[in-house]
This record gives C-alpha cells, sequence and structure tokens, in this order.
DNA sequence: ATAGATGCAAATATTTTGCCGCCAG
DNA sequence: CTGGCGGCAAAATATTTGCATCTAT
C-alpha cells in the first residue's frame, strides 16, 4: 500500500469538527444500532463509504475515502469494523479472482445474492441475478445436507467488448 | 477475525509416504512438458504433491509436504511455481470463504469444475458437481456476452452433523 | 552453451494484537 | 460512569523481488 506520509496533522478534530453523516444513518447504520452496537463517529463515516461506494473497495480503499471525511480514521478501525460486520453477516468478502491482486473487497450485503462476473482484460465487474443460481443454492442445501449462510460466486472471461 | 481455534486439520496423512517421483510423471507434468517448459527436480515434487493431495494445500502446506522428498525447495520456488502453474490454468485458486485464515489454496484443475461446499463449524470441505451449475454458466456467459475462462463458487454453512 | 530456474535475504503487502486513554450510551 | 472502542506501534502473516549461481535441455 501506499506509505502516505499524511503529515500528521493537527488530528485533534474530535467531534467539534461537523459532518453531515449523522442525518439519515443507511441501512448498515440502522442495522447495528437494532442490535444495540455502539455508533461511534468512524464507524458511521465507514458505513457511509460502504454503502455509497460504486465500485468494490478494499481495505486500503476505504480508509482512504473514510480520511476525507474524518482525517484522524485509522487503518487499524477500518480491519476492526470490516470484522464487526463480517461477523454480524452485514457485508460480503469477494477477491474477485485475485484481478487486482491479493486483497480483498466488500460489498454491503443487499437482500438479493448476486454473482460477479469480471473482465479479466478490462477489469470491470458486472453484477449478475439469476433464478437459476437461487436453484442450484437449493440443490447444493438438499443433497449435501446443508444449511447455506453464505455463497460466493465469481466468474472471471473476456467481455464482448474484449474479446480477442 | 477472532482467532477460533477450531479444528487444525494438519495431519491426516498415512504415514510413509515413499517417494518416487519421476517414474510416471502425472497431468500436469505432461501439460507442461508439452508446452516446452524445463522440468526441474523442485517443479516435478510440487507437481506430484499438488496431484496427490487428498485436501487442499495452501503455499505452505505444499512446501511442507515438498520438503519431506525434498528438503532443499524453498518457499520462493512454491510461490514461483504456483504462479507458472496459474499463468498456465492448471491449477485453480481458492480461498474456501476464508474460512482458515486468509491464504490460498491450490488444486490442479481438473476435467471437472466443481463447487466448494464448506462447513463453518467441522471445517470439512466437499466438491459438488451439477449440471445445473453448467446451465448457469452458460446463461451468465450468453446474458453478459462474456467468455468464460474461470469460475469459482464457494458455498459455506453447517452440514448435517453440525446443525445447532 | 545458455536461457531460464533456484536459493538466499531482504523488501512489500496485508492483517492482527497489546496496551491505554477516551467516548457513546 | 464504564465497558466497549479507537489510536499507536509493533507483531504476525503472506507474498514478491534482486541478484548470483546452477541446471535442464
Amino acid at each position: 500500500m501506499t506509505s502516505s506520509p499524511s503529515a500528521n496533522p493537527e488530528h485533534r478534530v474530535s467531534t467539534g469538527e461537523r459532518i453531515n453523516i449523522q442525518r439519515r444513518g443507511g441501512r448498515l447504520q440502522k442495522q447495528l444500532a437494532a442490535r444495540g452496537i455502539r455508533l461511534t463517529h468512524q464507524r458511521r463515516v465507514l458505513l457511509q463509504v460502504m454503502e455509497t461506494a460504486r465500485r468494490h473497495l478494499d481495505a486500503g480503499g476505504l480508509l482512504r475515502r473514510a480520511r476525507r471525511m474524518h482525517p484522524g480514521i485509522t487503518r487499524v478501525t477500518v480491519y476492526r469494523t470490516i470484522d464487526l460486520l463480517k461477523r454480524h453477516g452485514l457485508i460480503d468478502e469477494l477477491d474477485l479472482l485475485h484481478l487486482r491482486g491479493d486483497r480483498h473487497f466488500y460489498e454491503s450485503h443487499g437482500p438479493r445474492d448476486h454473482i460477479h462476473v469480471a473482465c479479466l482484460r478490462c477489469g470491470r465487474v458486472r453484477e449478475f441475478e439469476s433464478r437459476l443460481y437461487e436453484k442450484l443454492k437449493e440443490q447444493i442445501a438438499k443433497d449435501c445436507g446443508i444449511r447455506i449462510t453464505i455463497t460466493r460466486t465469481e466468474v472471471g472471461g473476456y467481455c464482448a467488448a474484449c474479446q480477442d
């Protein structure tokens, strides 16, 4: 990761710094609140970043964006928050077929389960939903006698625009 | 992730793993040879380890086993060989839903594509093949206009024996 | 003979942990 | 008030790279 010197500016930010994150907490924030989990300023920032991200972010990406809103936030907090959300099943962890290295990417776990379809050339990632996928999961659950709680399907190849 | 003490699926290998690599190279060895790739002693050992492994191994596991046959082999060679095989599409890389930490596991890319079904409690991993899965891939290829070259599906849950 | 592989050590990258002061509830 | 949380630094893991030497072909 880029060793951002970060200049160590006065991190006496404290709550005095007014940021309009508070209002209108998203799904994740509501979920945590409903479970009686403490909502710190840092967590609110991170939840907001996750919920508004257009593309999949890894820990470093989350940190960079979160810092734009709350400069004092640290990498450790990012990891701890990711861990919290994973434990509560509120986010999914992907690696996108290692297309962009060996880090992990995160996305808010929406109501619909989807497949990630990535182009190995241009790197574009598309989300794909399918009844067939649901059926496949049912088949697995039945045939393997397993109660499924997580699923992850990633597909790589060459998209129409990147065909040889 | 909080360190789960859980199963340490280390040794469950039969004892006298007698070594005799050279004769009758396996599929991987043949594939590399056919491509005119140099077959060093270290590579032969690693290929053999991969082809005969009963469970999924990560880089460290491959190294440990390879050393039993060729003590001088190094971690670097393991990584470089993994990389070689990946580039040639001869092995698949999994992470088994991070069930056992953030490392990667490898398996010789057989003729049949399968799904990995893992129990989050006992850690057992089962391989599952399905016509439905093939159909799903066809649907993705068609609907997304993509020529698929890699797929990975991992499913986690609680197996019959580990049901609450 | 020689392109390409390995070993060694050190560099990178990524994630986790111990400790302590601080803040949300 | 107080127990959980965040910051800091350092540790633990995981993987890659530079370079000299060796080897499969």
